[in-house]
DNA sequence: GTCCAGGATTCAG
DNA sequence: CTGAATCATGGA
């Protein structure tokens, strides 16, 4: 097996501490799909072509990159968002109203949306669809190997859009990805032609990039608000899964919403920082630590309005 | 074998 | 516009 030429453990100061579970859930629980626990329990992965290492430690956070490699640390700050932003978002949420929500936050101290590269972001969702996270991960990691810069140490980067443009059928079908790979396929062919698609798309509001975004083969209202999320950083998104709908109907009891009627729902009630709400909820009723609570809520559907 | 997965697309009504 | 069928794959 190959292995990286790491530098040693240091600590890794964060605004707010993340504990051994949070960072389990925030590295593997579903925005990312590039992280994966070493024999000693560490994390590693890789981001953008940042290659790291993650560990609780007795004092908190511990990290380490490739020996050499420089700009690891203010990457991991970045990423993890250190400074502290999301922090006041969380605190800004209904949860001291809402007993569902502040028991999921519980459940998860100091979860963070992970602020991923638009690329990273749109790959991993490109691939989400219908699959469970794990298989998300095997599809991801055939993609980054079989079609990604090398990175050295066995690690590669995500493939280009040239490379998936250019790439084998054979290829792309050995990275079990059924009929998501003419997704990436499509999608790829489009974004070859904007190389800069990810600063144009970042430059607009929200509900215009979620239509660049749905413009895209393979990119439904599901996964634009994921990649508006997690790649965009736009916090207010709100991404409604299977998940995100059983959790919803227990705990708030809205049975029989459709999804869009749920994300109207969701940005209403959970505001600015809604997408950090969905990911607390989507954590806790994935390990079944969601629980309905009576509170008062509107009883009838509310009707989106169509946009477009 | 059946059911389901961080859904999207296509088609019928 | 809404709802149903279909899509390819692997694990429970």
């Amino acid at each position: 097996m190959a292995s990286a030429d790491w530098t040693s453990w240091r600590p890794l100061r964060l605004a707010e501490d993340v504990p051994a579970g949070t960072l389990a859930e925030q590295l593997d629980g579903g925005q990312a799909f590039r992280w994966s626990r070493d024999a000693d329990g560490a994390w590693i992965g890789v981001f953008n072509r940042t290659l790291a290492a993650l560990r609780p430690g007795p004092e908190g956070l511990e990290w380490r990159g490739r020996s050499g490699a420089t700009g690891t640390e203010s990457a991991l700050r970045h990423y993890l968002d250190a400074d502290g932003a999301q922090a006041r978002l969380s605190e800004s949420l209904p949860w001291r109203s809402d007993e569902v929500l502040r028991s999921a936050r519980a459940a998860y101290p100091g979860l963070r949306i992970l602020r991923q590269d638009p690329h990273e972001a749109l790959i991993g969702f490109l691939c989400s669809s219908n699959k469970r996270i794990l298989q998300i991960r095997v599809m991801v990691a055939a993609l980054a190997a079989k079609l990604g810069e090398p990175l050295g140490g066995g690690f590669h980067a995500l493939p280009s859009w040239q490379a998936v443009a250019a790439a084998d059928e054979a290829v792309l079908r050995a990275c079990s990805l059924g009929y998501r790979a003419a997704y990436l396929r499509g999608t790829a062919k489009k974004l070859l032609a904007r190389p800069r698609w990810a600063d144009e798309f970042a430059a607009l509001e929200t509900p215009a990039l979620l239509d660049e975004l749905q413009a895209l083969p393979g990119v439904g209202p599901k996964v634009a608000a994921c990649v508006a999320l997690f790649g965009f950083g736009r916090l207010e998104s709100f991404p409604v899964d299977t998940w995100v709908v059983q959790a919803l109907a227990k705990a708030y009891g809205l049975h029989g919403w459709k999804p869009a009627q749920l994300e109207q729902f969701g940005k209403a009630h959970f505001g600015e920082a809604a997408g950090l709400a969905q990911q607390y909820l989507f954590s806790a009723a994935r390990q079944g630590e969601l629980r309905p609570a009576a509170i008062t809520l509107p009883s009838r559907p509310a009707h989106p309005k169509s946009r477009r």
